[in-house]
DNA sequence: TCATTAGTTCAGGAATGATGAACTAATAGA
DNA sequence: TCTATTAGTTCATCATTCCTGAACTAATGA
């Protein structure tokens, strides 16, 4: 198994931000990382937002959070632990991390539903 | 031809702007229309960052961003016109428009590429 | 050593995205 | 009123990305 993979903080980019938080579920993911500062293993994701999620597709979420530099992944033993990385991005993109999760609970606080594009 | 579609505030999803903002000419062109407050024709991002962008892919650019709310597009006689939505986004999902914006200037400053996501 | 648990990798099919070609819509000029 | 021009859209096709079951690896415990 390769290693994983953790861009520096000057690699991270604006765009893969966006683009792995666009998913419904991996922004959940992320909110939930950020919000219990305790670590978390991946399968305490295996159902996100009522749904079942195969662990192949919640394995390749990690993996997008991870290389978009949004969080880091440490194997503990058999679980792989994942650590928000809030405090060095904010250092780059100041409130860009806030504003989003910030804007994702309100969000839920609507009851809006989870798909990425809006209603046609 | 079909009428524009512009969803209504509250129904604009996070996942959609970042979505949308999560292309690197997408966000090169929602840059420009928010700083530059007048409103812009499409056939002025016939060149976006140092590239020519044919016309029908800037359609589709120009779709994206106004089904997520970004944007509103007007017909004036022959041109396009669009405007920022920024001022209702940024009642529903305060400052983070703005967050966004921002951070796309860090990164441009730091002359970081145009790729969606980091290097590997 | 074998079983179990946690996660990764791979391969395929499904869904999205890009773009040339053909189209529509508005206007200006003859 | 035609015709030409300009601006943008739509469609069809191909390329890329995404999802997920099946097979795998890696660490631990019995």
């Amino acid at each position: 198994m390769r290693p994983l993979i953790h861009p520096s903080v000057t690699d991270v980019t604006v765009e893969g931000i966006l683009h792995a938080l666009s998913d419904p579920v991996r922004v959940a993911i992320f909110a939930d990382i950020v919000a219990q500062d305790c670590t978390q293993n991946c399968s305490s994701f295996s159902h996100v937002l009522n749904e079942a999620i195969p662990k192949s597709t919640l394995s390749q979420h990690f993996k997008v959070l991870r290389e978009s530099g949004l969080v880091r992944g440490e194997r503990r033993g058999v679980e792989m632990h994942n650590v928000s990385r809030c405090a060095e991005i904010d250092q780059r993109f100041p409130g860009l991390i806030g504003a989003i999760v910030k804007a994702h609970e309100v969000q839920l606080a609507d009851g809006k539903r989870k798909t990425r594009r809006p209603v046609r």
